[in-house]
DNA sequence: TTGCGTAGACCGACTAGTCAGTCTAATTTT
DNA sequence: AAAATTAGACTGACTAGTCGGTCTACGCAA
């Protein structure tokens, strides 16, 4: 069964990625998570640590989701790229159904929570990483590769993914964000039709 | 000399830049255009209120800089569109200096304030809207048209401008904005060239 | 010229309510 | 029995919004 801790991380998420974090309430998240606010601070020091591992966790299952379609598996470096790039885009509507954390918090969060700005610079990076790895698998083993660095790349895809979510958000049409998505594969793939 | 009403606007559009809406108050507001509260709630019905008219302030005062940049009186559509792309990435740092108050918002506002919410959608809407038109006059005067359409091609440049500031607020690096622009120019660009 | 009336911009102490975080006692788990 | 966990009433700081009143400019009548 969840534990308490678990019940609050996983309730905060889902009130934070529709309410926001600032307006989003300690009460309010006890409540739905049917916790009593002492267990709350029993098990976070502050709503600000509650953030923090909000946005871990998060971070971690999203990842472990990608990690368990299985293309990491794939040792052709384009099918593996290509295959990571489908299932986002298939997966979307229910990946990011109600937004991503990283990013609604990155523009809500300002100084004041200085541990949940830390993480989110943190996380951000790690997944840029991970992306321009992928990427560059893909662009070596190209016989022309490009004069595009797999960096510049993978900071064009996060921000497509940040950026359609936030005209879903305001349109509430959440179909930018498998639409952006196939714009950027179809980039991508045809670098490796030879000129 | 500036209103009571103008100053409010531009204090609030520069504060909730920096912290967002929910946690600037209506007193520090107040405090830092040098007004008292009574004369807030004499200019504004509700904060929300307030909320609408700094995103209106914000999104036709930025329309007014595009539109002096001059590029709208270039006749050659080609020229015209990659005048108004250069002129943004040039100006990136000083029109995006703390990000774009209408993508900030969208991503922090919940339905607690539907006037903002509604007024978002609409701004968002107007400006897809003028961009593809750029796009689209550019896109007829090519020999080959795309099987891209215009209004997609718009969709990718708002993506890439609010996912650019979503990462530059995270990261810290202001760069992004520009980089990733430079990037969607040369796409759009590289679409002339007969293959 | 002087005094008066009025409109509307502006003021800030005050109210009513909200929220993060605390505390103490009880209950469950090991 | 000790440790982990729950319960929810309570506190104090803070916040949006209110309300009675002030100040200034100006038209106008005596």
């Amino acid at each position: 069964m969840a534990s308490s801790r678990d019940k609050l991380v996983h309730t905060a998420i889902d009130l934070i990625l529709t309410r926001g974090f600032n307006t989003t309430t300690v009460d309010e998240i006890c409540a739905r998570a049917e916790v009593a606010k002492g267990s709350f601070y029993y098990a976070f020091k502050s709503k600000e640590d509650l953030g923090v591992a909000a946005l871990e966790a998060f971070d971690t299952e999203h990842n472990t989701e990608f990690a368990n379609s299985g293309f990491l598996e794939e040792p052709d470096p384009k099918k593996r790229l290509n295959m990571f790039l489908n299932y986002l885009i298939d997966e979307a509507g229910t990946l990011f159904e109600k937004g991503c954390l990283l990013g609604n918090m990155s523009l809500e969060i300002s100084d004041e929570f200085p541990k949940i700005r830390k993480r989110l610079d943190e996380l951000f990076q790690q997944n840029l990483d991970s992306t321009e790895f992928l990427i560059g698998a893909y662009l070596e083993s190209l016989k022309n590769p490009p004069s595009l660095s797999p960096k510049i790349l993978a900071e064009k895809f996060a921000s497509v993914l940040e950026g359609s979510l936030v005209l879903a958000r305001a349109s509430g049409d959440w179909d930018y964000l498998p639409r952006m998505l196939s714009l950027y594969r179809d980039e991508l793939m045809v670098l490796s039709e030879t000129k």
